[in-house]
DNA sequence: CCTCCGCGTTACGATTGGTAGCGTTACGAT
DNA sequence: ATCGTAACGCTACCAATCGTAACGCGGAGG
């Protein structure tokens, strides 16, 4: 099954990038990217192919040069890192997984609260508006 | 700023013993961890000391062993790793990580909202017994 | 004094990720 | 037709990480 592939610090940037800006060519990641020190086209290029080895991008020929876009956007990334984490260390248990986001302050309880009511709301707006 | 270090598989399920049965000694740990094919008491030696160095365990002398004991709980464990994944995923938003994990179906809406609930009823007795 | 248990040190091979050189192909200008 | 050059894939190198384990040493017990 589609293990979730890890990236790298690199490979994280570039990703963020095209969330932000959408489909582009390699030049356009590395001239925008700003990593200390200038890169290489040629290693911007091996970082998209590996994106794409991995189901993080796509590419498509537009002109003569290849257009990478992002195939998973961040909320199904971020959504697959969770379920891993539910599965590794809460024993699947979603109730476990929150509690200890409550206990070690990653969110008040009230919050999660809010948030929930507002998602909930929202949901209901969407099936028959 | 103590960054989330991975684990590898044999790490995890060290770990994952640890917080299982509490306290023990490599020996403990070797015979009763079930990997395919039996491991040398190095490598589980050499495993719980990596552990350690990542901050993950602890050891005590007892008697002329070591006893080695996890140092954050799993919930913690993943509630850091949920921080890591709001930021790198969500720009730090929580609401865009619960609504992507309802979207991915990673939990339902009203499952969120019951849980939340159960969390929030379990603060209130805690503050006032 | 000898043995053996339990520990640290060291190491090796596989995998991953940052980085980049280089050879190839094809388009456009001369 | 020729040639510079843009853009690509291939291959590689190095560092870090991890599974795995051999080996040697110091101390407790016989």
């Amino acid at each position: 099954m589609p293990r979730v592939k890890s990236l790298g610090s690199l490979e994280q940037k570039v990703l963020e990038f095209l969330w932000q800006h959408g489909p582009a060519t390699g030049e356009t990641v590395r001239s925008a990217l700003d990593t200390g020190r200038p890169l290489t086209d040629s290693t911007i290029r091996t970082v998209l192919r590996r994106l794409e080895s991995k189901q993080y991008v796509n590419h498509r020929l537009e002109g003569r040069q290849f257009l990478y876009a992002s195939l998973r956007q961040p909320r199904k990334v971020a959504a697959d890192a969770v379920r891993d984490i539910l599965k590794r260390f809460c024993r699947g248990s979603l109730e476990e997984l929150l509690a200890g986001m409550v206990d070690h302050h990653v969110v008040k309880a009230s919050e999660l609260r809010r948030l929930t009511e507002k998602i909930e709301a929202q949901e209901r707006q969407e099936r028959k508006p």
